[in-house]
DNA sequence: TTTCGGGATTTGGTATACCAAAACTGTTTG
DNA sequence: CAAACAGTTTTGGTATACCAAATCCCGAAA
């Protein structure tokens, strides 16, 4: 199971075992880790050819990844893997951090034992993890640990949306670089958070996420502007392109 | 542009203008009315000769539908219109609050003056329809009321989710039936969200959504009960079948 | 009468063929 | 030399054909 990267698993959607899914998680796992540039075309024809299938499910698999947001779909156009712009990242950002205090609160009411034991073994994982793993492995335990909360509120249309947006904000975070800083501030608010359900309260449950989501926020737009400094070569700042590089 | 009916538009996800599109929008109309019975079968071949299509767009427009959460897909067998128990309604309702508390924040921040006139002048329209007006023209002006919301955000992505999830419960909320009480306090707490809003007040706008969107789940509750009541035609409560009635 | 089995049928999944619109290219023309 | 143009090519949208799995139905056996 280890490096999974199938963040989109929307249990109502597309039937799971077609080969429309199997194509669909293929892509999804190229475009995650990089392998398809941003912005470039994926043209279901050559597409479909090279992985030796019909247009019929390459064409599916796309819509599957369009409605994640990996790839924008373009009238009479090739659709393309998404170049998401620091506003649309820090717009997903609102919105998870909405969705994810909602899973909270809602956890420290719904969440079984079972739930917050999964929460427990999940953060054992991280914190064995701490100073050895690669960046990827951490990557995912993270993941894991923001998805396991959302399961816990026993809501499964919050859990869908919300995974829906982890997919797409982990993908911008992990194109834009891992940095292996800060892993021990990660840990503890992990903690809080984990402190937060354990005791069933769902004010310091809601504050801990917050906290520490809000963090991405700075460190998204460092990201975004180192990228566009190295795009600059450190020239002026009269000659810096506007800030959104998409149409 | 009476009585469009088409909550769906999700910008990025299929091309306007093609006939799965269409096929899309005409589905979706049939089922938010009721034409199509909740639980019954879309079989995507009897639909799209019954339609004069191809199965291709037939199948494509399902899986629009399926992602809006109004048809769900089952591995090998034909895809049915959803029929949302009352635990799914309330899931949806719990997490539409979350979305809407956060676009009228965010719309204090980030509403234009245009944006807050159009608010205004949908409250006119519901209120000057308020004692004439059929049920389904009140309720078009009450879910543009709160798309408008949504959209003064100036968030896209959370303009995005949180038009699904006005689809699917504007849908059940629809087939549970209209009822023509509560038009005074509708009228009323729109009027709190607006003057929040208009003051720019983040918590004053966020406490009043809060309000009057928590107003529907009792309202929710009361309309499954009574169906319910209605299925066992008032038998003893021991005869009763459980809440849920979908596998 | 009930139950079990097998074949006909229904249905979604996949592959392929056709079409029209958009993009591209090389040329022509002012 | 630049701009416009026409033919070719590329590409997505749509229609149709084929396949396999699941279902359904009916008859035979206990």
């Amino acid at each position: 199971m280890a490096h999974d990267l199938d963040t989109g698993l929307t249990s109502t959607d597309p039937p799971a075992g077609t080969l429309a899914r199997k194509i669909a998680n293929d892509l999804r796992r190229n475009i995650l880790l990089g392998v398809l540039e941003p912005g470039s075309a994926v043209k279901e024809r050559d597409n479909a050819e090279e992985m030796g299938v019909s247009r019929t499910p390459m064409r599916e698999a796309i819509r599957i990844l369009a409605q994640e947001g990996l790839i924008i779909l373009r009238p009479s156009r090739s659709p393309i893997i998404a170049n998401p712009s620091l506003q649309e990242t820090s717009d997903d950002l609102e919105v998870i951090i909405a969705l994810e205090v909602l899973s909270g609160e809602l956890a420290c009411r719904n969440a079984s034992d079972a739930d917050l034991a999964a929460l427990v073994a999940i953060n054992k994982r991280l914190v064995a993890a701490y100073d050895q793993a690669d960046p990827l492995v951490l990557f995912e335990i993270d993941m894991d640990f923001h998805r396991a909360i959302a399961l816990a509120a026993h809501n499964p249309a919050l859990a869908r949306t919300h995974a829906a947006y982890l997919g797409r904000l982990w993908r911008t975070r992990f194109l834009n670089g891992r940095r292996r800083r800060n892993r021990q501030r990660v840990i503890l608010q992990h903690g809080a958070i984990l402190d937060g359900l354990l005791a069933r309260h769902p004010e310091a449950t809601g504050t801990a996420i917050r906290v520490h989501l809000e963090n991405l926020m700075p460190k998204t737009r460092e990201f975004y502007s180192l990228r566009d400094d190295m795009a600059a070569v450190k020239q002026p700042a009269a000659l810096a392109r506007p800030v959104t590089d998409r149409s």
